[in-house]
DNA sequence: GTCTATATGTAGATAGAC
DNA sequence: GTCTATCTACATATAGAC
């Protein structure tokens, strides 16, 4: 999935990838700050100058793991925004926004984000990130404006997220964290609009 | 308050304060990585070398502003032991817990933990933070030992954190934001021990 | 208590051979 | 596509003068 957009001319997209998944899981266990080049490369066997073929930069690795998470996102805020501020489209959206956490290869890619929010402020990549996701709790909040629907919205996100953390116990498989997660995401986010529905 | 501790014998307290001040909200602004120490001390006017004298090392800097709040969890968390596990106890606890956090010279060191929870993985201050976190989830999570509890309490904890940057209006008082974030963790918290109260 | 000067290491990044 | 070798910059940290 990684490599996934890359043209086929690109011989070895084998050594691109692999260096994908080692940068990704590096820069979320130990951060992305601390996570040097030359350690990436030993991990893999090469050098570092095998590194700048594939990639110009380090937070151009970044960039190109992040970038089809970015497009899942705008996909889902297109949607979100051609709904009516529901409790059922509320819904639907958390559930959808549980999909990609839960989805594809796991939900690396988004614990990669929450481990380096303060590294990712200076790049480009977490800046776009970061908008979305504000993007993504103001439709949930709609059509209220009040301040404690925006912390619903906040923590009906936030429960998707800690349910890999806050959960220690790691035989718990990702189906029941899903499904805890949408149970208390729905009670929070079923209190928004009250006012609006009863008017 | 950050020098608080410190021995009177120990002349001029201003610096060391000073540098602990500017650490603080640099550490928490750019992450502690990113931060430099040539940084710090060009934001005070003097050299490096000055911040040697006060802290021997760039981490102990950071141990020095987060061994009272580490102090403060103890309390706490110590408090809690002694409290049986019903739905008052477990309401008065996570109000304590937010008074920490909004009390004294507000919640930037709690700030600092969650900008850089990853960089923190590797400091000993952080390992004894992160312990203590642990802890006062379980401690709201009881009786429950269901993974959902689990989930509740770290919401819970997360709605005192989150109304610090889920409500991007500036105008909004800490005290509001206090009073949103105990409201939603009251219904996350109230919940938990429902079979067991009942039996 | 703060300075200048410097030691020592390692980071990200590039040039050019193979 | 990967290597060796190297550049440049900046990091943490120390020694010793004032």
């Amino acid at each position: 999935m990684l490599g996934k957009v890359m043209k086929v001319s690109e011989s070895t997209g084998d050594t691109r990838s692999r260096i994908q998944a080692v940068a990704l899981e590096l820069f979320t266990e130990e951060g992305y700050e601390k996570t040097s080049l030359r350690e990436i490369a030993e991990r893999l066997g090469v050098t570092k100058a095998a590194l700048y073929y594939h990639f110009k930069s380090k937070d151009e690795i970044v960039n190109s793991f992040v970038e089809d998470r970015i497009g899942l996102m705008d996909e889902l805020i297109e949607w979100g925004e051609a709904q009516p501020p529901t409790v059922e489209s509320r819904r639907t959206l958390v559930v959808r926004y549980a999909e990609q956490f839960f989805g594809t290869n796991r939900h690396t890619v988004m614990r990669f984000f929450e481990q380096n929010q303060t590294a990712l402020k200076s790049l480009s990549a977490g800046k776009e990130m970061r908008a979305r996701m504000i993007r993504v709790a103001d439709l949930l909040a709609r059509p209220e404006t009040s301040h404690e629907a925006q912390v619903r919205a906040a923590l009906a996100l936030f429960a998707v997220h800690s349910s890999w953390f806050a959960i220690r116990d790691p035989s718990v498989t990702d189906e029941d964290r899903r499904q805890i997660s949408l149970k208390l995401a729905y009670e929070l986010l079923d209190k928004i609009g009250e006012t609006a529905q009863a008017a």
